[in-house]
DNA sequence: ACTTAAAATATTGTATACAATAATTGTTAA
DNA sequence: TTAACAATTATTGTATACAATATTTTAAGT
């Protein structure tokens, strides 16, 4: 929520929101504190810290007197977390018509972010597609000027991100960039049930292009990873 | 989210959680570690996991070098705490109306809520009429079954009650059980539309409700608070 | 009496220490 | 070789210590 000051334990959950955004680091892997003091430069206390952040949000799991580890939504998991992304993110859609139709709405920030997920789509540079599609859904909570709709959101962003990495065969088809240009001319146009539909549908295309049937992997060492 | 075994500082969260439920704790007060310490007995990193659990969540607000103090929500703030909820509950609202359209939903325990917030209503006991109306709310959350929903909508709920201690003229009308009752006989209904905009409906009231033009006043000390 | 500045006190931010628990390794026996 | 158990090591949970910052009190000067 940070009307916070932001403090060093904040470094600790961007650096671990960035990785995870960016696939480096995979669901089920394990995080010592003592480990990435070193790789930090600060003290276990202030690790601590973030994780604990991170633990609250869901995007690490925490068993007593066990290391955190990256969360690994399980099918249901990954359900529910499109289920609520649904109601908030309809939620935003509906405040951006709003927007939009009193002229309150400036699109060239995510107009620029389609495109460019046009452009890596087309040169086939899946990763950073990937975290450029994160980008869009948030984009679009912080467009409605609302940090309590933000912070919904935003922990639902991570843990999609984890879902596909388990579940999706490639990520191409996950989040599409073409249904976010859709929505966007939806809002564009005025209409506030296209729009609506244009994100539930979107959404809802997400989870069906999953493969749950997969098994799921664990990998043990985080060495090149924040970087 | 708890997906963790819960811990200690849980604990803390607990019950300044309730505190500000019972509206024992006003908006503005300060809340320092080492006097928490000797009241809950654990140590003051354990007090602290707590407050940062709080702040996280917005309801606590923390400026660094100073103390914690208890939010106080300004109008804007309130107006999109307000306009967030009816996003996330809105959602929660078709959930519901999904499953009590396949028989998956049992309501006879939001049923039993309503009937106590009218016999407070008439008992003219305001203060537990609170507490019950914010536990309307977030019973209805736990009803979809979606602890992504739940923990997205449970902060929004102290900060309400907060915004309400500040600004409602009398608590009575601020979230009235009458409309809890509608909304619920639309969920009966099977008629989404009306449930739909029972919830809005609802929402809306709870802030037309409000009146702004109020000073905010704040206390210091917090003795007999926590029981 | 009021304002300002300085000293004293209290509180937070962070690091570290130590006990409790978990994970790992090594050893022995079948 | 493998399985079971013991000993060792590593890691977490919590308390505490100390420095940095904020708050309060005291004192002096106008």
């Amino acid at each position: 929520m940070s009307t916070t000051l932001s403090t060093s334990s904040d470094d600790v959950v961007e650096v671990i929101f960035e990785a995870i955004l960016k696939n480096r680091l995979n669901p089920g892997v394990k995080l010592s504190e003592i480990s990435l003091q070193e790789e930090f430069g600060y003290s276990r206390s202030v690790i601590r810290q973030g994780f604990d952040k991170l633990v609250d949000s869901g995007v690490l799991i925490h068993k007593k007197n066990q290391s955190v580890r990256v969360a690994c939504p399980t099918e249901q998991e990954t359900k529910q977390i499109f289920k609520a992304r649904k109601a908030i993110e309809s939620g935003v859609i509906m405040i951006l018509v709003e927007k939009y139709h009193n002229k309150q709405l400036d699109l060239t920030e995510v107009d620029s972010l389609v495109s460019k997920e046009k452009q890596l789509h087309d040169s086939k540079e899946l990763a950073k597609l990937t975290r450029l599609s994160c980008d869009f859904h948030l984009t679009l909570a912080e467009l409605c000027d609302n940090k309590y709709l933000v912070e919904s959101l935003k922990p639902l962003i991570p843990l999609s991100a984890l879902a596909a990495s388990v579940y999706a065969d490639r990520e191409s088809n996950f989040c599409s960039f073409a249904e976010h240009q859709e929505l966007i001319e939806a809002i564009k146009s005025n209409n506030l049930k296209k729009a609506s539909d244009a994100i539930n549908v979107h959404l809802d295309h997400c989870v069906q292009s999953l493969n749950f049937g997969v098994q799921v992997k664990t990998k043990n060492s985080y060495s090149h990873i924040f970087n």
